[in-house]
DNA sequence: TTTAACAAATTTTTT
DNA sequence: ATTTGTTAAA
């Protein structure tokens, strides 16, 4: 079962006993170790159900579950597998209660997040709400509460978000809502604050495996270390060198802390690479040097040295993107690995993409742009999802106030500030106080004739959804709601265009298949493959959507080139790389805050030199790093200079380069002719809308 | 003073 | 892509 594995892998996997962090360098098996580790327990008579494997996104945890899958057949679906969001969500549902929650409570994402502010701090722009939701999100992700934050503030600023802190706290409760950091927190003080649900976990869980173990934040930290109790074991599985999320709250000392808090801590480090060249590594060890180590470690690989890495100076950003397409072109005449999507270029911030797809339309090159906007936070899809949540949390005020405005259905911003005072006055929700006896003293008797019927069409709804199970008769369900409230007629109406409209309506129809799968059942694909998976209650269904936010389907396999952050690129490899933009200024990122410390400038540079890092890492052939010799600066171009981090590659040859215009005209003469070939191909490189 | 049109600037992202 | 800033016209 373990073949194939080398012995720091199974070291780590054999280590059972007590608790292990496992440092694993970028493309040394980090998958294969908790998968092989997860079969081992299992085939060591260990139960399914009391092993726990979280990791950060839900692509890395259905990555890891089809993997098990794989090695431990059947067993694995027993093993609960999921990010550190669903694991809280599953945590609360089952008790919440004990911490003043109730079962069917809604969860928030960002946008809704920036209304409640809005509202709370009396802002009319996002801009200002996200400032603040910044600096809450912040404060919740260090533990504290509002009361707390507000005792720590030291500026008017940090004062008057703590105050509308303690506004939006409330609000949540009166909502029955909780948001994002609350899925860590309040599990947290759950598990904090009452012995026996503690206990419960602790019995319950005998193993707990943590991906990206560098990405966890104060608070997660501190939820690990109450899920794994005091016989610790834990294996955490990271990598110090790429811990790129500093920004957001993840913190090393999590890193620090574990060898104390747990003294058994079995250190294993896995330093055989088998993504990259040996040239490639060279650069990546040489970049990630100069850091200061916690656990030291040099990547090797045994894939032989394989191309020199390439820096390209180019005059200015079109210029940088019309040598990448040329490198592309010749790549895909040269190397063995020749289709688009072999292919990725990264940079540091998501503008520098726009140029890159300029010039990828021009030569016929099809690209995606990841880190795009997600299905789930396409407008139609929130509406869909605001109506949903209203059915099973009518306390839900944002879901009610989107799906009571969507479709208009004649009640108006009057109607719903009247509701809202009202509702407010008595502490009721906004559907509570539509049905409250004394609404017509507050209400026109046509307002309250339309919210009633308003009303009562979502009762009978979340009635009739009741009994809903399987996928054949959610599907049928959710096409009826969509006509009675008309709309596709909606979408029509909109002031899109007729096309964009059309491209709306059949992401509602993917959504309600999308949806209907979830629920289960046996239904017939359109490939004729029949999925069997046990039946839920499209209410059960409803209940998880919040959380989820990737459908791939479409964009799976296609092959394209990759436009992405170095960020958004973590965890995925390519055999051809180009790291772009890689001047001073950007990567490193200049930061123009002058309140920072020293220390935390030190930091922020060690940050930037382990996205390098990563970026170094994602390539397995071949890496070329473009640097612009100038830069547009209003009207007139300005000097750019090279990142830091290119000299310390450390690379034997960086000045032999052609004349990048002369290669590139014999370059284009030679692929004048296959760029007719490639027409159909840049039909599917038209960006989606 | 307000509005419209245009130009410039923009860190990183998941749940 | 989105949003902020600038300039010119009304």
């Amino acid at each position: 079962m373990s073949a194939g594995l080398n012995s720091a892998q199974l070291e780590a996997v054999n280590h059972v006993h007590g608790p292990s962090l496992v440092l694993a360098g970028a493309g040394s098996g980090k998958t294969r170790v908790i998968t092989h580790k997860i079969a081992h327990l299992i085939n060591g008579g260990m139960s399914a159900n009391r092993i726990a494997a979280i990791t950060f996104t839900n692509k890395a945890a259905a990555e890891m579950r089809e993997r098990a899958k794989q090695l431990a057949g059947r067993g694995a679906a027993e093993v609960l597998i999921c990010t550190f969001h669903a694991l809280g969500v599953r945590l609360l549902r089952q008790q919440g209660t004990y911490i003043g929650l109730k079962e069917q409570f809604s969860i928030l994402d960002t946008d809704d997040v920036t209304k409640i502010m809005k509202d709370c701090g009396g802002a009319t722009d996002n801009a200002t709400a996200r400032q603040w939701q910044w600096a809450i999100s912040a404060w919740k992700n260090q533990g504290l509460n509002a009361a707390q934050a507000l005792a720590a503030a030291s500026n008017e600023d940090e004062r008057s978000s703590a105050v509308i802190m303690g506004r939006y706290e409330e609000r949540l409760i009166a909502y029955q809502s909780v948001d994002f950091d609350d899925l860590i927190s309040l599990p947290l003080k759950l598990l904090t604050e009452h012995d026996a649900v503690r206990q419960h976990w602790q019995q319950q869980l005998s193993h707990v495996l943590v991906d990206e173990y560098q990405d966890t934040n104060a608070t997660q930290y501190e939820l690990l270390k109450l899920l794994v109790g005091p016989r610790g074991r834990l294996t955490a599985v990271g990598d110090d060198d790429q811990s790129i999320y500093g920004w957001r709250g993840a913190t090393l000392d999590n890193l620090k802390k574990l060898p104390v808090d747990y003294p058994e801590l079995k250190v294993i480090t896995l330093e055989q690479n088998y993504r990259s060249t040996s040239a490639i590594l060279k650069a990546a060890n040489n970049v990630i040097g100069p850091n200061p180590k916690l656990f030291p470690k040099t990547l090797w690989s045994d894939l032989g040295e394989g191309e020199p890495v390439r820096v390209v100076a180019c005059d200015n950003e079109d210029h940088e993107a019309e040598r990448v397409v040329a490198r592309i072109q010749s790549l895909r005449t040269t190397s063995a690995h020749k289709a688009f999507k072999d292919f990725a270029v990264l940079y540091r911030a998501n503008h520098q993409a726009r140029v890159f797809e300029k010039a990828f339309r021009k030569a016929q090159i099809p690209y995606k742009v990841s880190g795009g906007q997600s299905f789930f936070d396409r407008a139609e899809i929130k509406d869909l999802c605001a109506w949903l949540r209203l059915l099973v949390n009518n306390d839900d005020d944002p879901a009610f106030l989107r799906a009571i405005t969507t479709p208009k259905r004649g009640i108006g911003h009057t109607t719903l500030t009247q509701l809202g005072s009202f509702a407010t006055s008595h502490k009721f929700s906004l559907f509570e106080a539509l049905f409250a006896n004394s609404i017509g003293s507050a209400l026109s008797v046509r307002a309250v004739g339309s919210l009633h019927e308003f009303g009562r069409y979502v009762n009978d709804m979340e009635y009739r959804a009741r009994r809903i199970q399987g996928a054949e008769a959610a599907k049928a369900f959710m096409l009826s709601w969509l006509s009675d409230i008309g709309y596709q007629q909606h979408l029509m109406d909109g002031e899109d265009s007729e096309k964009l409209a059309a491209a709306r309506w059949t992401n509602v129809m993917d959504f309600v298949d999308w949806m209907s799968k979830r629920c289960g059942g046996t239904i017939d694909d359109t490939a004729g493959v029949t999925m069997e998976s046990e039946k839920k209650t499209l209410l059960e269904v409803i209940q998880t959507i919040a959380l989820l936010s990737t459908i791939s389907e479409r964009e799976q396999d296609q092959d394209v080139v990759t436009l992405s952050t170095l960020h958004a690129a973590k965890g995925l490899e390519w055999p051809h790389v180009v790291l772009a933009g890689v001047n001073e200024g950007l990567l490193p990122f200049k930061t123009d805050d002058d309140s920072l410390t020293p220390e935390a400038l030190a930091q922020r540079l060690e940050e930037e030199r382990r996205l390098m890092y990563v970026g170094i890492t994602r390539a397995q052939r071949t890496l070329a790093v473009s640097w612009l010799m100038r830069r547009k600066k209003g009207r007139e171009m300005i000097a750019g200079k090279v990142s830091r981090f290119v000299p310390e590659m450390g690379l034997d040859d960086t000045t032999t380069r052609e004349d990048p215009r002369e290669k590139l005209r014999a370059l284009r003469a030679e692929f004048a002719a296959k760029a007719a070939a490639s027409a159909q191909l840049a039909a599917d490189a038209e960006p989606l809308a």
